[in-house]
DNA sequence: GCGAAAACTATACGCCGTGAAGTTTCTGTA
DNA sequence: TACAGAAACTTCACGGCGTATAGTTTTCGC
């Protein structure tokens, strides 16, 4: 046994490449966009040939479903922290940082949020089970104790939703019910539409949509936010 | 001159050489997706040589760029018939038919949303100006008609927007001002947004993220239509 | 009927993912 | 400590891709 662990040493090393290989790659998506993840072009970066990635990963898609996983951690990372960084008192300044946080995110890193919710890169198609969807269902929960927050003021709002707990995915469910005990069907129906009001302005202007519609796709954004406390019932501020 | 046009006979071959080659490409994209453009697919289905396609486009993005001006311009077709179709007594009932109509030609053509919303093929770079630009202020301007008509209801919700002319795309603005011209920014600013909100839970639902949340977003795209309403301050109809 | 232009093919280059086989390097054990 | 075997990595190969260049066939206008 070495300071480092001797027996480890074979799996340290083959951890690190591993480590290097994803880093290459999300380098490369950075500067280049999910497409410009090729094996080849890792390999070239990293003075290797293209086949020796073969032996980390079983195939390209698995490579792009990892770096999946770990973006849309990251995303979720970013939310989550920027939700628990801001005083709980007022739902309404919780609710704008959680908002403006997944902005800010996608803005920054436009490649990533392509890579998690557009055509990730050519042939992919996302697996079944894995560890996306956990990460869609962090984001979701987030979304939902967004709308548990306001529900107090929200739920009137929504007396006549025709939502069930059957409508939703039960791995979902198991995340959000546990967490928010006595929430119904209806908020996290109102949490799924959050979720698409945000994401649909985001990516029209990620993917560029925007440009050619509007100069100040932020102060669009705003305006959102703005109305999004009426839509949760939340009395305006200042 | 025969009966066909002896002048036009070459040029109607290759007219119809080149609706050929957007028939196949669009029958290759609904197929495999937008990945499946392939010059040498569409050639191999046309019996010809893939070079013999750059007699008829300079490059694959050019074919690609004709293909999304082409759907597009299906998208706002499906769109605009929609609205005219519906009575225009009841606001309401148009804009659920406007709605409705963009999420059912979404879901239909699932790769043609692709095609135009999403990282359209491989390294495919959007052109600057061009005819795509145009089918989307199309749709904007149908956004437009939406919230126009509800603006009687809704203007008293948006007093306070904070939104100038300048704020949007002249060539947008171009098309809007003269069809609506008692309109203010903030209405446009109002489109927008609504456009986001069906774009985000469309997008959503064609790209499979709504799989692994909920098992109806037939319903919860309803329920949006509802709050669309309240959002637009027309009161609930039945 | 013929010259020019248009339509198309042949060949080639450099990308890509990936499979099969071979080589080097390390490691646990006799 | 020597060595069998596993792991890491390379080499070579195949087929697919966009596209540039050069050559061939077909067609049209005069």
């Amino acid at each position: 046994m070495t300071v480092t662990g001797s027996r480890g040493r074979r799996e340290r090393l083959r951890a690190e490449t591993t480590a290097e290989i994803k880093k290459v790659a999300l380098a490369l998506m950075a500067s280049g966009g999910p497409d410009a993840i090729t094996l080849r072009a890792i390999a070239r970066e990293m003075g290797m040939t293209a086949n020796a990635i073969y032996g980390y990963f079983p195939t390209r898609d698995d490579l792009v479903t990892t770096l999946i996983n770990d973006v849309y951690t990251a995303l979720a990372d970013a939310v989550d922290t920027a939700w628990e960084a801001t005083p709980s008192a007022d739902p309404a300044v919780r609710i704008e940082a959680w908002a403006n946080a997944f902005r800010t995110w996608a803005l920054i890193n436009p490649q990533g949020f392509r890579l998690i919710y557009g055509d990730p890169v050519p042939g992919y198609q996302a697996p079944e089970g894995g560890p996306a969807p956990d990460a869609a269902h962090r984001v979701c929960t987030g979304l939902t104790a967004l709308a548990a927050a306001a529900w107090p003021h929200a739920r009137h709002l929504y007396q006549d939703s025709a939502f069930d707990w059957s409508d939703f995915d039960p791995g979902l469910l198991g995340k959000v019910r546990p967490a928010f005990p006595d929430l119904p069907p209806a908020a996290v129906a109102l949490a799924l539409r959050i979720w698409g009001h945000l994401h649909g302005l985001v990516s029209l202007e990620v993917y560029g949509h925007m440009r050619t519609q509007t100069t100040s796709p932020e102060k669009l954004f705003q305006e959102e936010l703005a109305q999004l406390m009426r839509m949760l019932g939340i009395p305006r501020q200042r």
